[in-house]
DNA sequence: TATTAGGCTCACAATTTTGTTCGTCATTGT
DNA sequence: ACAATGACGAACAAAATTGTGAGCCTAATA
């Protein structure tokens, strides 16, 4: 879906290189990701949950956001055993708690 | 720009009222935005110094970031006197301030 | 007289991100 | 036999963000 090549692409790569900070931002700044990171983080980590937590949210947009999530090493999937359908938990890496602090720093 | 009744930009307005945390991010997730924010904080508070910094960017490009950090009122535009042509300084807000510590944590 | 500096703006095109509709899978309850 | 549950995926459409090309203004300077 993303082009090798167009100025777009470069524009964001040189970003990242020049500090963290871009990417990091950019890890966070998709539609729903802080918010879901963040219900996550408080134990709302079942897809049924999190469709509660956020009302107009579809079931491909929170799985696409999921999923970039999970690519981005923020979160990992877990199936929960002797469950059916099997049902699967998302559980925050260290990379996903190190970044609920600096949420919060910026709700003020 | 901003079709006001796009379901984009009502689940848009939902988050921000969610939690503050969603408008902030959104603040400063435009592709160079951190980064202004950050060269403007470390005194490249020029238009012309700012290109320096942004190697890639375009005028238009960076006008136009500069004009929405103004609109959330992160910078202000300055004149300053006696000059030709008229030469701009940028300067943080409390508010743009306020984000360059948050900027400085997202690095780590 | 042509150019440059400093700071933009407009209109339009390319890319990306978000959202929508429909379908799937395996099993249990009705 | 059929709907319901939990967790998605594909394909496509709508909307938003980024980037591009060209132009404007004033005064000093080459």
């Amino acid at each position: 879906m993303r082009k090798e090549n167009s100025s777009n692409t470069i524009n964001e790569q040189f970003l990242f290189q020049v500090c963290e900070l871009n990417s990091a931002i950019s890890l966070i700044s998709g539609r729903w990701k802080s918010q879901i990171l963040y219900s996550i983080s408080q134990g709302n980590n079942r897809f049924h949950l999190l469709k509660k937590e956020l009302p107009n949210i579809s079931d491909q947009v929170l799985g696409r956001q999921l999923k970039e999530l999970e690519t981005d090493t923020i979160i990992i999937k877990k199936k929960i055993p002797n469950t059916v359908p099997v049902g699967i938990e998302y559980i925050l890496t260290v990379k996903g708690w190190n970044l609920i602090p600096i949420l919060e720093n910026l709700c003020n």
